[in-house]
DNA sequence: TTTTATTGCTGAACAGTGTTCAGTAATTTT
DNA sequence: AAAATTACTGAACACTGTTCAGCAATAAAA
């Protein structure tokens, strides 16, 4: 019947809606000032509309997650480029931190923040993984090329990720000193070339 | 005059009487559930009564995340025992992790959470920089004795900074896929053995 | 001692939050 | 034309942090 699949495509257009006014609102005011009176006036509906939509206002950040793992998972997927698995891994680690400083509310909602937390938790397989494969895969390739041991892919993948997503977090919540952003930077930067660059010399029997 | 003196320390009585159930109530049901009508409830006095003492909500968190910066100073410091610096680098991630998962409510206040950024931003100097100091001295340690150069002290302090938050972020805020807690350890304790064993392999040029 | 001033504290009130649900108006089916 | 279904509303509920007029109890002054 045609119109029973007009009215679930406007369903959907309404879904849609929501979600797009949920994006701009959490980016330019941060989701813990945005309402869902708020999120309801942008769209032009009462309330209680929404949530004919969506369970609650924490389903809604769930979608923004996981659809912020998707443009995650692109931004690291360009590192693939560099073919060089050292200068790869130093690359995804600058491109990590590049999304964090261009999207911090989503990286909030990815990383930190609990009001998804328990969303998570009930799903059966995190998406997260999927772009925690792409880091897997280049400590990998380090292991293939000889930079480091076989038995260390593990810890060395969860190491890398532990260090880049430190470094996000701390800068995202303000919990480094104020110093100039320049200044940041470079510790930031000079960081990430620290932490491969020892990974690197710490066995120097690479093939290339 | 003594009855001018009774009533400060009466005061003063109270404000600690109104930390003392935070602390409480913040251990046990975490300080977003904690509202100020359940904490002047537990206190046995009106709502209003909790802001004579305290400027806002944001006020107290600020002087727990100061207690808690005290208590992990201590911590940090029992690392110090150990003298060869390697050890202690490793003694003092263990410790930190410990901390984290011993006060994971305090952790939150310390390192991730909002409401007490901005407190922190006003602050000449961030309390949690004395325990930075312990990293860094460690750190410097671990340099005066060959195991890395002393142009990679700050990088590297940071690196482990960032390394040891990163582990501590993620399990707090469930970012870890749901496996065993055993697992979990030996995944943890491993990436610590693997950071900190690649430093000290790099340049083995140590002295002792 | 009586009057005035000060103090400590209250609890109702304000403006906001996420969420629910009886009721309504428009549409579709019978 | 009547009945049933649908889409949506907006008032209401139980909460939140915070403020402030008012009220007793105490202290100071007359």
């Amino acid at each position: 019947m045609g119109i029973a699949e007009r009215k679930i495509k406007d369903k959907e257009k309404i879904k849609e809606k929501i979600l797009q006014a949920a994006i701009k609102l959490f980016a330019k005011e941060g989701y813990e000032n945005v309402s869902m009176r708020k999120l309801s006036e942008k769209i032009q509906y009462s309330p209680g509309t929404i949530y004919l939509h969506y369970k609650d206002k924490e389903s809604i950040l769930f979608e923004l997650h996981t659809i912020a793992f998707q443009k995650f998972y692109e931004a690291l997927s360009e590192s693939n480029s560099e073919k060089n698995p050292i200068k790869r891994l130093e690359l995804m680690g600058h491109n990590y931190l590049e999304f964090a400083w261009q999207n911090p509310e989503y990286y909030d909602l990815m990383f930190i923040n609990n009001c998804v937390s328990d969303s998570i938790a009930k799903e059966a397989e995190w998406i997260g993984m999927d772009s925690y494969g792409l880091l897997h895969q280049t400590i990998a390739d380090c292991a293939e090329h000889g930079y480091i041991a076989k038995n260390d892919i593990e810890p060395a993948t969860f190491s890398m990720w532990a260090f880049v997503h430190g470094i996000a977090s701390l800068v995202i919540k303000k919990r480094i000193p104020p110093i100039k952003r320049e200044e940041l930077n470079q510790l930031i930067e000079g960081s990430l070339k620290f932490l491969v660059n020892t990974l690197n010399i710490k066995n120097p029997k690479h093939k290339k």
